[in-house]
RNA sequence: UGUCCGAUAGUGUAAUGGUAACACGUCUGAUUUUGGUUCAGAAGACUCCAGGUUCGAGCCCUGGUCGGACAACCA
């Protein structure tokens, strides 16, 4: 590397967007200026595919020593809510992102989009046309048929000014008339045919009110938007690839600053849906529990769940940004969390689905303090101590009465090893007359094998992870799976809905323990339960009642060996 | 029977005319008081097809094939 280039060339573009940039850097485009922005609308809550688009918008940004902004698309009040507001702040805040004071509304814009019509109009570039909806989408032609002419489309300059003016001052109800450019009906591009800019909506808006009665289009809206703020890399997804011409055309005909789009291909991922459609329909219809479902692919359900910002922004880089579409297996998701959260996540001992185990020659009334490692991975975690006692709980799946060969754990007449603890064998089971459960596990310990002394370095082929019955603390432990069953929910046979593809077993509800040390967790900590999985407290948790997401679980070889 | 876009291991993404690489996944083995982690290794791609340009093509050109987007007073 030569160190007499600017900073900027030295760095070797990751995609084909960067590619693009640093071309423009090199001509020098817009002074070397890089300034990007996030146009969500706020209609709905973001999910992971707007973490992509996030992670890139502010990501080039930062790597290119330029701004980007976060812009509200608002330009229809029917559908846009402050709630949705609100939670876009929140995600994109936690994920790691500050706009600082550029936080912008498209409907900061309306006078300044509405000077834009009039000069339209007064160029002759656009009309006012009476047609109804209906009558507008039957002269459209289709893509292989090309469309008619309006008839209003011939007016003249001063009756076209007029009938806007009049559209704005409120003068003709919803749906009378619209504003439309006046391009070519014979396109072989659908969005030149004349497009709608203004339509008339009686609706409140969010943050302007009453003020207006005609609203922009996205297509009249959005580009001037990014010309606004002088955005230099307009960064989006495919489907705005075919509008791209009708924006470029609205920054020739205003003369205004001319941002360049630059489409990439959304982010799909296995087993999940990614339509903001889709995912207010399962909202709206208690499929799931409310927008931050830890079941949901949206940044809030990604947060409550356990995943952490750093997971999502590493995942983020690593899928990469290309044009061709792409699904990515959920599999590179959960690496990324459990990445993240084998180094940071303290260990800790739990047990899901409890079976009582009982060590028949340890005094009654006895409890020691165990030394547990918090975190193997990190040094600096230091220790705690872990109470031990005569009646524990273990995992029922930790016991199989007729084992394989195969099964490192307990079973009769077997020897396995309780972590921090001691060498138990199993002596004898306790089952249920009525329904044949095995109900206790009972077992023998040898003393000379505490953790620590010599014959503790005895070799048993198992390792099991245990809480003490009368110390252990009563939690909730919610389980989750995929929401869906099929790899691509949408891929049905015709008339037949995605839904049928969700996953009845998504959420499993159990009844476990914890070992007393998480006493006073709070809502987004964070654990490992040893040999279980990640988990993280949930915001229903409180002193009194705990509750636990199983964020995700870790590898497991041995269920994968029994498939 | 239109316009635009795309096509590289199972999945993604690199390779910017010069030996197809990396990650996840898969499979071995070692270590391990987590069947985790870590470490070592393996398998897996005639780069959609056919022509062309070139000393040389995944890359450039032409033609096909397949896939996607576009016909909301949504964004």
């Amino acid at each position: 590397m030569s160190d007499n280039k600017p900073e900027n060339e030295l760095k070797a573009p990751t995609n084909f967007i960067h590619a693009i940039i640093e071309e423009d850097l090199r001509k020098v485009k817009n002074d070397s200026r890089v300034h990007t922005r996030f146009p969500p609308e706020p209609n709905g809550y973001l999910h992971i595919g707007h973490a992509k688009s996030i992670c890139l918008n502010f990501g080039t940004a930062a790597k290119y020593n330029g701004k980007c902004n976060l812009r509200f698309d608002d330009t229809n009040p029917v559908k846009e809510d402050v709630e949705y507001v609100d939670s876009i702040r929140d995600d994109v805040h936690w994920l790691g992102f500050d706009w600082e004071d550029r936080e912008f509304f498209a409907s900061d814009y309306f006078e300044q989009i509405y000077e834009f019509a009039e000069t339209l109009v007064k160029k002759g570039k656009a009309y006012v046309c009476d047609l109804s909806a209906e009558e507008i989408a039957a002269q459209k032609g289709t893509p292989t048929r090309p469309g008619t002419e309006s008839p209003y489309r011939n007016r003249s300059v001063e009756e076209n000014l007029d009938l806007l003016r009049r559209m704005r001052a409120g003068e003709y109800p919803e749906g009378a008339r619209v504003l439309r450019a006046k391009i070519d009906m014979a396109s072989p591009n659908m969005h030149m045919r004349d497009p709608l800019m203004y339509r008339i909506i009686y609706g409140h808006h969010h943050r302007t009110g009453d003020k207006w009665c005609i609203y922009p289009m996205y297509d009249f809206a959005h580009g001037q938007c990014d010309s606004i703020e002088n955005i230099t890399h307009s960064i989006c997804t495919l489907e705005f690839e075919v509008h791209r011409p009708l924006y470029d055309w609205f920054v020739k005909e205003l003369e205004i600053f001319p941002p360049q789009q630059i489409e990439f291909a959304r982010l799909n991922i296995t087993y999940t849906v990614m339509s903001k459609r889709k995912l207010l329909e399962l909202v709206k219809n208690n499929f799931v529990n409310g927008w931050d479902d830890p079941r949901m692919p949206t940044i809030s359900g990604l947060r409550r769940r356990g995943y952490t910002p750093e997971s999502i922004r590493n995942f983020s880089d690593i899928i990469g940004v290309a044009k061709r579409d792409n699904v990515i297996d959920v599999s590179l998701l959960e690496f990324c969390i459990r990445e993240d959260l084998n180094k940071k996540a303290p260990r800790v001992m739990g047990v899901v689905n409890p079976v009582k185990l009982v060590i028949t020659n340890y005094p009654e009334g006895q409890t020691e303090e165990m030394n547990a490692v918090n975190n193997p991975e990190d040094p600096e975690s230091g220790t705690r101590k872990v109470q031990f006692s005569r009646e524990l709980y273990i995992e029922r799946d930790d016991f199989m009465e007729e084992p394989s060969n195969k099964f490192f754990r307990l079973a009769p007449g077997k020897e396995v090893r309780l972590k921090y603890a001691y060498i138990i064998k199993c002596e004898s089971i306790v089952k249920d007359p009525e329904t044949g459960e095995i109900t206790e596990i009972h077992c023998t310990h040898d003393p000379e094998t505490l953790s620590g002394r010599e014959q503790s370095s005895r070799k048993v082929k198992g390792t099991l992870h245990w809480v003490s019955a009368n110390h252990a603390l009563e939690a909730e432990i919610r389980l989750y799976d995929r929401l869906f069953m099929s790899e691509d929910p949408e891929d049905v046979e015709e008339g037949v809905d995605y839904k049928t593809n969700l996953n009845p077993d998504s959420l499993k509800v159990m009844k476990g323990y914890v070992e007393p040390s998480v006493s006073g967790t709070k809502p987004l900590d964070k654990f490992q339960f040893e040999r279980l999985g990640y988990f993280c407290t949930d915001s229903d948790s409180n002193d009194d009642r705990l509750v636990f997401n199983r964020t995700v679980a870790l590898k497991d070889s041995w269920s994968k060996a029994n498939k």
